[in-house]
DNA sequence: GTCTATATTGGGATAGAC
DNA sequence: GTCTATCCCAATATAGAC
């Protein structure tokens, strides 16, 4: 919420349409309490919009759902993309670390600010509500990036390929739900210096070599 | 639900106290619609059990999802500090490896099978919800592990080291959740292979460098 | 497209008999 | 410690006037 404009500073906005005041006090909502303890009620409340008014402009309250998620999700996958295509100008093969980058741009520098937590917050809602919605949004993009991945990574199985990219996935959550570990206040500077120990992490995390014997029969390192 | 003692199939068993009976419907319930989504009315009906004896015995939902964490929570630091405290017999230095295994520890071998997807679970719950509760029942032991990790790894300054192992967490969840990246029936083997590559990525992701330039200005690996 | 009013169902919690 | 019955409130959704 820092650098925002005043007008907008407000979850209500009363200068918006109607459409955009449910979806901005609905995202609010859902990230702060979960989908399954918000109420239309307190949506249509904190929005200053009649409760008839989420019906008629999204059907049910799963519709409104998907629609907060799905206002957020578009520009990241856009993100993603153009930061893939941009890197593969000319070039065939891309570092790992171009990948991960590329993956992680939608991230860097100014965002609005609910994107991250919305994101950690859909994907820790149970699965029966989120796995088809996820399939469908990111879906696509995923399996784009686990081929460039297979092509940098050739001494990864493919199972070897999923399971780390299956990882990488809740380290960044674990960034995104805006908590940190280190007990402070979150604050912008917090998250960049968190993006950027996510990067080392999961790239040494790709980089692991496969496991031919048991590790913990080995001498220490 | 593997290998199980058919007396206990039934998560309702009429053979156990009524407390258990709650507490194991609670435990189901919980982990495949969360909290918020759950009624008690759904778990006394599963449980086989009066409404009110919910009230009776936890107090409240919040009473009730409390103890549920706790049941399982507590095996599982147990088992973890047991772990530690077998591989410093005589030593004063764990491997990262060490530390790591003993960490993973209270999910090799059999379990009961409601364990990882309930930590899960809990982790995606919305944090005003379970911050407190994750606090009081693993900050100790989490304490311990990154006492021993910045031993093991003196490079490391104390922020990297528990932004490392936020991420780790995040990683280990992700296997916990019960979904794989293969999209294939998650069964035992699956579970078992996921762990082996889940201590493959987070060793490495510990022991890597620290970030003194950018990355992404780099040549490529 | 937005309102009021309401249908219908289900929620957590409690009182008090046994 | 377990039951029945109930309080009181909140939920999603819809009907129909304007």
């Amino acid at each position: 919420m820092l650098s925002m404009n005043p007008a907008q500073s407000k979850v209500e906005d009363t200068a918006l349409s109607t459409k955009k005041r449910i979806l901005n006090a609905a995202e609010h909502l859902f990230v702060e309490k979960g989908f399954a303890a918000t109420s239309l009620r307190a949506i249509s409340s904190l929005a200053e919009v009649n409760l008839s008014a989420t019906h008629y402009h999204f059907g049910s309250k799963e519709g409104l759902f998907a629609a907060v998620i799905h206002r957020r999700v578009h520009p990241v996958n856009a993100s993603r993309v153009k930061a893939l295509e941009t890197l593969t100008q000319g070039v065939n093969v891309l570092s790992v670390d171009e990948i991960i980058t590329a993956f992680l741009s939608p991230f860097s520098g100014e965002l609005p600010t609910a994107l991250p937590r919305l994101m950690a917050r859909v994907h820790g809602e149970p699965p029966a509500l989120v796995r088809p919605l996820l399939q469908e949004e990111f879906g696509q993009v995923m399996n784009l990036f686990l081929k460039h991945l297979a092509i940098a990574l050739p001494a990864l199985g493919e199972r070897e390929l999923r399971w780390r990219f299956h990882f990488m996935i809740g380290a960044m959550m674990q960034l995104l739900n805006g908590g940190n570990p280190l007990e402070v206040e979150p604050d912008e500077s917090t998250f960049s210096e968190g993006l950027e120990k996510l990067k080392l992490f999961v790239i040494a995390g790709f980089k692991a070599p496969t496991a031919s014997m048991d590790l913990s029969r080995e001498k220490k390192v």
